[in-house]
DNA sequence: CTGTTAGCGCTTTCAT
DNA sequence: ATGAAAGCGCTAACAG
């Protein structure tokens, strides 16, 4: 293994002079610098990088604490964040929560083990102990799809979202409209289902319908939910000719219990989902759309930002999309 | 900032004394231990890794190279492999390859970076010059879903998978059966669609049927293929009756191109695909499963144990499973 | 069993 | 502009 010492000593200068060549600093005579380089490219010399972070007090590397690692909506935001963080030439280590305990485990390890240069969390909640913490440890922080006052977060309006989605079925003309919410993440503290489930039922009010809560169903286990809440809402009476589903993942079990049943969108009744994940355009599902890439991207810039302006917080609020398909797209003739 | 200094003097022993209970090394008495201990937690103390992993000369961090991380193949792959290698204690890097360049410097970065203590690479090739540099730096690698002789390596029997899908649908009573390839990756070296395509072409010849030229297609890029395999197929006279899609993935471009003509599976045409992604069962498509989360895992595991005995190097093949749903189903009548 | 000390490979003053 | 030297926080060999 070669190191420093060695490029020095062949270079016949001091271990300082090789170090500032690597870091590009100034103070360095061109004839020395070219001296040093050829040094370094004939020993096929790279510095040690754990080396680098010990004296320079610094990680190079951020971490994600995410949920669900696998769930398409966080795999996009993912590849958002990951694409930015490369680029600046920070590594990126992902902790992926699929327990309660996991969360817990990993918020320890940013904050307390001197790992990261700075955090993004995504979707998770953070809570005050631990904003204090981050405080505390100078350790930038920014949430992705989650919110709090005191932190950098990047977000959509959930409630519009779910106003959107509502809107949209009753300007297809439905009065009698169902919402499937997902209570899966309530162990992890999400909370966007009670933020859609919000907006949904003041749209009801707002266009003059009253939500009627036996067409209100909470599942807890993503596509189950979805399940659940569409063989619970068929066995209403009356029942509903429109279902708005918390996430396109929710929208995949109503159509899995409709299949089985003989029943298909849009004719015998409207399904509209959220996030907009790739397979939605294959089922033909009307969705609102999450700039999820972008959302990552934001996040990842944003933190970056943070580093070198720590009291530069801010909250960023990104727009929503009804993407139309067939899937709600019944003309009563 | 606590270091290990601080609790040395606070609990009244020497750094080394706090490094022994740090490591769980013998030689130290139970008393003195849960002095040291006392004391670590009342200064919520957490030794810095970085100052650990340099003179351990270890990095205690996995680097994993693969292309593409949103397909859901990948996805599923590395989650495997973070499981295993989180479970570990080791943490996880990830590097995305999205184009030929960033290969070349991810290797790069492996190979003399001194960043890990090991390295996975999934579905990317490894050339004879990077087997002997990994070696000459003693850095442990497997392969995922790729191969070479000298390399353990986890992999699937890609010229039985192909002969498998096309026995099926010769089973089914096709004899007109096209194959769609797709050489996206060809940039990247990966060679899958040929293995694939061998085992079908084997396979068509073993029941006595002629591999017919016209019906084999090269795409490249991924959905993209399908889209012009399936518009290429559907102008040669005769058309096929029966499409064996490289992946699951190219098998979706078919059915786009089948929806936007009328046609649909399994009565106009018969559709197998390569995978078993989550998407696959929503649109009913027949598909030969690769255990995606397994090979992952194994991965992980076999560099896991190459830690431990760098010179038990092993070949695993994982099986291949025909996952029968009704793209596949028509039964003439 | 335990304290002391010499590094790990690099960055960064501090003189010169 | 540059060499020497003092750490960064920890581990591990050494001496007792």
């Amino acid at each position: 293994m070669v190191t420093i010492r060695d490029v020095a000593k062949r270079a016949g200068v001091g271990v300082g002079t090789v170090s500032r060549v690597l870091n590009n600093s100034a103070n360095v005579s061109a004839q020395t610098r070219l001296q040093v380089l050829a040094v370094i490219d004939e020993l096929n010399f790279r510095p040690n990088p754990i080396a680098q972070r010990l004296p320079r007090q610094e990680t190079l590397t951020i971490g994600v604490i995410l949920p669900f690692f696998t769930f398409p909506f966080f795999v996009n935001i993912l590849e958002g964040i990951h694409a930015e963080i490369s680029e600046a030439g920070y590594d990126l280590l992902v902790m992926n929560v699929d327990s309660p305990e996991k969360s817990e485990q990993y918020f320890g390890k940013a904050v307390f083990g001197r790992r990261f240069d700075g955090v993004i969390v995504v979707t998770l909640p953070l809570s005050d102990q631990y904003v204090e913490l981050f405080a505390k440890n100078d350790l930038p922080v920014v949430l992705v799809d989650s919110f709090h006052p005191q932190i950098s977060a990047i977000t959509v309006n959930n409630v519009v979202g779910g106003a959107l989605a509502t809107q949209h079925l009753i300007d297809k003309g439905h009065t009698k409209i169902a919402y499937i919410g997902d209570n899966q993440n309530d162990l992890f503290g999400f909370h966007t289902t009670q933020l859609r489930l919000h907006g949904y039922q003041q749209t009801l009010r707002d266009n003059g319908i009253a939500p009627n809560p036996n067409w209100i169903f909470q599942g807890n286990q993503g596509k189950g939910s979805g399940v659940q809440g569409a063989n619970y809402l068929l066995s209403q009476d009356p029942t509903p000719t429109a279902i708005f589903a918390y996430s396109d993942t929710v929208a995949l079990g109503v159509v899995e219990v409709a299949e089985e049943r003989g029943l298909r969108y849009p004719n015998d009744f409207a399904l509209i989902g959220f996030d907009d994940i790739e397979i939605s355009q294959y089922i033909g599902l009307t969705t609102v759309r999450q700039p999820m890439q972008e959302m990552g991207k934001q996040g990842a810039r944003q933190l970056i930002n943070l580093l070198a302006h720590p009291s530069d917080v801010k909250a960023i609020e990104l727009p929503l999309q009804l993407v139309e398909r067939k899937s709600t797209n019944f003309i009563r003739g």
